[in-house]
RNA sequence: GGAGGAGUGCCGGAGUGGCCAAUCGGAGCAGACUGUAAAUCUGCCGCUCGGAAGGGCUUCACAGGUUCGAAUCCUGUCUCCUCCA
């Protein structure tokens, strides 16, 4: 039932994972045989979940294939206070309905990833419904303002006088607590979750209990290439992105990504990875090359080998052949909108006048493959009208 | 309860009576180039008229006021932060 193959433990233990604690311990639990309660949180606070949320989520997968169990908790009273994690200020509170509508659509795309019939879903509110001020007083009892300000991100605000409410404190008690609810023997997360995933061992063994173990995977950097990836960040691949997309969004991350990428994102063997290393080290090989087996890579894994492909079609054509997408967008050429500067702004192509006016004179758009820089240009329909590198409309 | 500080364009953040639609950085958009929607370089980046030069309009929390003239000064309001208690 359980797959207890050392070399197997060893190899997920080491690809794509920053840091556990405590290894040692963590090993021996996956070489016994008991079947461990792989803990993984969510807040439900941004229904969406992209390629770094991934990182961990296929980490997940992979103990999931070796007999594990996981236990997906949503964080439906976290969301409410907002994870302090790397935040600079402090977050607004949602409203408990919001929180239910995100978690629906979270929980699908999550489901991409990790295997729903072996996965338990638990609701923070089974248990915190019935928590009275008693309990939260106990709870908080346990702990103390300097261990909080240990925390860098708590420390930073509190140096720069920045303000940090109560309720973030009682964020990562929450957390914990939900360790102990649902009796987590490994709880996975990403590095800048270490402080919450810590709490929860400590919590777990002022209880009693035998402390869970803490695998953190690395933050995947963003498409800009400079920060950690995130929706607030905008420089995000979205699981539930459409292929094209997600081919298109892989395409443009800068060239040194490309590794860690690989490394985190894929199921290539150790080897391929090294070789791509090298290649990319020597120069051997154009980076496009490796973009693009990554981006099929990505989109089959989340969709299937035929999206992948088409996606790939779909880039090599319009954005490297320059050639014109197969089914183009159609707006109405009405009489107010004959001239080239009025279509565009009517097509919404452009956010003003002002601006359809400096995408002509900046020689951004092209009508039938030719730049044309005159404003009042007249379009007659047919006319397949380009703006940028990739936005095409069809006068009608 | 008291003292002090802050609110500027998508974000960060200059600017303390005219030279300000407002420096700079980031984001974004575009062009060139390229082995790529990478990197690099260049331009743009409130609305509006104009091919352009240039003009008009609405902006610097909100509402009033002083002034020939205000993001900048005064009054009030709102919001936020810090410190003391």
């Amino acid at each position: 039932m359980i797959d207890i193959n050392p070399k197997q433990i060893e190899k997920l233990l080491k690809r794509g994972v920053a840091e556990v604690i405590v290894e040692e311990d963590l090993k021996q639990k996956l070489l016994s045989g008991k079947k461990l309660r792989l803990k993984e949180g969510f807040d439900p606070s941004f229904p969406d979940i992209h390629l770094g949320h991934m990182v961990g989520l296929r980490k997940l997968r992979q103990f999931q294939e070796l007999g594990h169990q996981v236990v997906l908790i949503v964080g439906d009273w976290t969301a409410q206070i907002g994870d302090p994690s790397g935040q600079s200020v402090t977050r607004p509170m949602l409203s408990a309905e919001q929180v239910k509508n995100n978690a629906q659509s979270y929980m699908e795309q999550f489901f991409k990833v990790v295997d729903k019939s072996n996965t338990e879903v638990r609701w923070q509110s089974e248990w915190f419904a019935d928590f009275d001020l008693g309990d939260v007083i106990r709870l908080t009892s346990k702990f103390t303002l300097a261990q909080m300000l240990a925390r860098e991100d708590f420390n930073h605000r509190y140096q720069n006088n920045q303000p940090i409410s109560i309720t973030e404190f009682l964020y990562p008690l929450l957390q914990a607590y939900d360790s102990v609810a649902i009796k987590a023997d490994v709880e996975f997360g990403g590095m800048d979750q270490k402080f919450n995933l810590l709490v929860g061992r400590e919590l777990q063994s002022m209880i009693g209990m035998k402390p869970q173990d803490i695998l953190m995977t690395p933050l995947l950097v963003g498409t800009d290439g400079t920060k950690k990836m995130s929706k607030s960040l905008g420089n995000y691949v979205g699981i539930a992105d459409p292929p094209r997309e997600i081919f298109g969004k892989i395409m443009s991350i800068p060239d040194d990504l490309l590794f860690s990428y690989y490394e985190l994102l894929t199921d290539i063997d150790d080897k391929e990875l090294m070789n791509i290393g090298v290649a990319l080290n020597n120069e051997s090989i154009n980076p496009m090359e490796l973009k693009k087996g990554l981006a099929l890579q990505i989109v089959e894994f989340l969709y299937d080998n035929q999206a992948a492909l088409e996606a790939e079609n779909h880039f090599r054509r319009t954005i490297q052949e320059k050639e014109l997408p197969q089914e183009v967008e159609k707006c109405q050429l009405g009489n107010q909108t004959t001239s080239l500067r009025e279509f565009i702004l009517a097509a919404g192509l452009a956010k003003s006048r002002t601006d359809a006016k400096r995408l002509v004179i900046q020689k951004a758009v092209e009508v039938d493959g030719q730049t044309i820089t005159d404003v009042n240009f007249k379009l007659k329909p047919g006319d397949v009208v380009k703006v940028g590198k990739r936005r095409y409309v069809r006068c009608v």
